[in-house]
DNA sequence: TTAATTACATGACAATTGTCAGTTTTTTCC
DNA sequence: GGAAAAAACTGACAATTGTCATGTAATTAA
């Protein structure tokens, strides 16, 4: 069974979803495509002819908005699905898929995502899972920027990046985003998400060594994020 | 066929979804619920053991944060059902659902709704097809929230009313929400909201009288919520 | 290595939004 | 109809956040 195979077996989390013969179709007309830092995946709008499967690396969705502000809705690392929300609504992407870091994806066509949800009702319902969890999220998200502060959710993201991403063994952050896209998975102004960083490191909540974080109070940390 | 049977099925937005079986099973199952304004259909946390099918008025699905201010995520009306995320991921409800005025609504037993999507795949995808909407939906709202101003989103949720809700033979919206639920909506202070609510009286933007408010300028409208 | 570009950082200020305190209006209910 | 309660409103002020301008550090490209 090919790699790809495994990481949408992941993903869906259910081994027994797809039956030999689909996993076989997806075997055979799968692609990987290699990604560097930056790259779009696809992007808001476009027509989607199947889903990405993320092998290696980190990918951020996000989403223009009218003042010309990226907002990061989303990110995905190894085992996720990206396009099927669109696959499956037959509808074009409603967000871009940019590589924050170099990325290998699998191409599957969706077809044989297509045909399987109509014939295979295990794996109809393991997607629909899986979508279902992912509103939840959202919902959980909507709530989030609409009641706190950037203060908190910038305390939050840490903790989030940390808790998903890992850390190195001195402790930094596995993933290491610039302050622009901090700002716009937050949806603040970078200037602000900057000094908010700033003020974290004088108070030792965090240490930075450049580009790479590391929390160094997780405690105050989760104290900053439910409201001092 | 029931009207229940009739609200499931728009709201699926397929008609061959179920078979005559599955709706007869649902017919057996279902129970009819009278609700007054205020009443609680579901809350966070609880345990459901089926989903809720709004035949007539408005709910709203909304969530405490931690600072004890309600934030509303959605606002459902005829056709929608609620609680169905929550039977899908067998998890307790993430939303409260509570009416916003008189309703009816029916009950449908999960396990009408589980077996049907465990056996019937054009179920299970229309169901999925339903989910991955609202998923799109709620990305949309998080990038409003988070860019854009309590007054351009006071502006679309005025015209968001009258589209979704409609009026009466005067202008006036169909559903009036207290000043405090429409900045719940908004994910803003009550104080603010009304504040906003005035300008836009002043400005001729709309007209209220009392509870009731009318779009008078939707032209005028649409531009604040662009970002005058 | 140097020059150019990009990312990070900070100050000063303005705009937005929240909070608190209080008044008026509307609704509810006896 | 009138008292009580709830909702709507307003003012004053504080806190948060955004914007613009500018400087410094880090990275990239020639």
């Amino acid at each position: 069974m090919g790699r790809c195979e495994n990481c949408i077996i992941r993903q869906f989390n259910s081994l027994r979803a797809m039956n030999k013969e689909e996993l076989k179709r997806v075997s055979d007309t799968k692609t990987t495509k290699f990604l560097k830092k930056g790259e779009i995946i696809f992007g808001e709008g476009d027509k989607l002819n199947g889903v990405y499967c993320v092998k290696d690396g980190v990918s951020k969705l996000s989403k223009l908005s009218p003042n010309g502000k990226d907002q990061i809705v989303k990110l995905a690392t190894k085992g996720a699905v990206l396009g099927q929300r669109s696959v499956i609504t037959e509808e074009v992407a409603n967000l871009s898929a940019i590589a924050v870091n170099d990325m290998e994806v699998c191409f599957i066509p969706k077809d044989a995502i297509v045909d399987t949800l109509n014939s295979n009702p295990n794996f109809a319902v393991e997607v629909l899972r899986h979508i279902a969890h992912d509103l939840k999220e959202a919902d959980d998200v909507i709530v989030n920027m609409s009641q706190k502060t950037v203060k908190q959710r910038i305390a939050e993201a840490f903790l989030y990046l940390e808790e998903n991403f890992g850390k190195d063994q001195n402790g930094y952050l596995t993933l290491s985003l610039s302050r622009e896209d901090i700002a716009n998975v937050i949806g603040t102004a970078t200037e602000s998400a900057i000094r908010i960083i700033s003020e974290f490191k004088k108070l030792g909540l965090i240490k930075a060594s450049g580009k790479k974080i590391a929390i160094a109070d997780r405690q105050g940390l989760k104290e900053v994020a439910k409201g001092s």
